[in-house]
DNA sequence: TTCAGATTTTCTGTATACAGCCGAGGAGTT
DNA sequence: AACTCCTCGGCTGTATACAGAAAATCTGAA
């Protein structure tokens, strides 16, 4: 017997091109895949996960997935029932709102941290070509679907460059954590205007922000610079109104979890 | 065979008194005790934790052992090695100051939302009643250790009642979160200068502050709630000082997992 | 027809068996 | 004597068996 061989996994899974390289252990793979799959929307909101469910349709055994499901506890896509095992959590407008608050918080921390505490030469340059590579994008007239996703790359660069910034592996965490909501993600709903006849301008405007950031940061002017990246966030939560009025799942994961209000 | 019966646990676990009621499952149980272990100074920082080891000191199998692991790494107590399992962590002077600083920038945010949105009647003089008592605890001329177990207990309870009047489930669980460190705690160091000749006066100076936060929050006054909250956390980080020029591990748990810079 | 009780099914929590991996230690060679 | 390679031991990740509990379903009576 032992690991009875190979395993043919799923039948179905109309998961678009996984094929992401093995990572190492079979626990974070369930952790990643599920959490795909609960932002796909394959998992609906509200509902009881088995385990065993999740046995046939991850191909694995209980224990791994057993561990993933309690990581997503602890991160919060998932609530634990008072019987005992988990269900996919939904989110109230309200808490998506303060979910991005939240994040900006500590983003402006992380900001504050970093003017205080003086970031190195070679980190400030790789924000500044980070930015420039934003405003190459943001070249007038040139805004198609991959221009988009590049911004959304870049975006996500600099805001990690900018928690590198703080140097404090407590602060990345508990950023990262509260990025971890998809919606609260810097870049979450950035997409949701990518036809919109403004959406360039609130990229030009939330690219000026991160020049502004990065000057106080670079001129140690610590309040300032937490201040504007507590503003900044304010850009996602804009972005969020407009999501909810206009709901599109394909370019905003995880929108079906907010429950109406 | 079933369950092997009663499990006669422990033969040497010399823990103080526990006998704690028993919680419900095994795997809180697990993460209860391996907490204590760690902050009494039982298992030494930095060393690798061996899961066997566990099963033998705490009388149970293996898989609850490991789910709380998992949860104390996430918590923050240990730290996943690259080869697989956990040791304990250990903290620089500068990480403690960071964990201090980011709660009072979380209770910061709480003190804030608190006086935008407004709070119950009921809540406000529930905290009112809180400060009442330690106001009568502060009285001149009594300061044993009684009322300075009474101090942390009541001021736990203030910072507790300050965090529900956010109303924001997701807040509250990263404010416990950053507090899951004991030192960041909001009481984490008062014990510390316990018989020292100012001890009262820093506690009638976070009294006034905590008034002060109340009122600010009573009179929706956002911005100033929040400065308080966050200059309130100083005090914690003064008495992060002293703890270090004068280690006390009794009164301060987890004190020896603070390498000396 | 509806409600209450009992039975059955299914699930989670726990314990344990198995296999691969990493490191320590010893033996052999230069 | 020092270095290298091999072997052995222990430990973690994974799979699975078992027991208690909760929910769902079915049956019987009012």
């Amino acid at each position: 017997m032992s690991i009875n061989p190979s395993r043919a996994p799923h039948a179905d899974s109309p998961d678009s091109a996984d094929a992401e390289f093995d990572g190492s252990s079979q626990a974070v793979k369930a952790q990643q895949r599920l959490r795909e799959l609960i932002l796909a929307g394959q998992l609906p909101g509200g509902t009881r996960i088995a385990e065993l469910a999740l046995v046939e349709r991850l191909g694995m055994s209980r224990t791994p997935i057993r561990a993933a499901l309690m990581r997503l506890g602890e991160e919060g896509l998932l609530q634990t029932l008072p019987g005992g095992g988990y269900a996919v959590r939904t989110f109230s407008e309200r808490e998506v709102a303060d979910a991005i608050e939240l994040r900006g918080t500590l983003e402006g921390l992380a900001a504050r941290w970093a003017a205080e505490r003086g970031v190195s030469a070679a980190l400030m340059q790789e924000a500044d070509a980070c930015l420039d590579q934003i405003d190459a994008l943001l070249q007038p007239g040139t805004l198609d679907d991959d221009h988009f996703s590049g911004y959304v790359r870049l975006n996500a660069r600099f805001h990690r460059l900018l928690v590198e910034m703080a140097a404090s592996a407590l602060l990345s965490r508990e950023i990262e954590r509260a990025s971890g909501l998809p919606f609260a993600s810097p870049s979450g709903f950035v997409g949701v205007q990518a036809h919109s006849s403004d959406a360039r301008d609130t990229l030009v405007v939330a690219q000026y922000q991160h020049r502004q950031v990065l000057q106080a940061i670079a001129q140690r002017e610590a309040g300032r610079a937490e201040a504007l990246m507590r503003e900044h966030s304010r850009i996602a939560r804009h972005h969020l109104g407009l999501a909810l009025q206009n709901p599109q799942p394909s370019v905003t994961p995880g929108v079906q979890l907010i429950r109406p209000s």
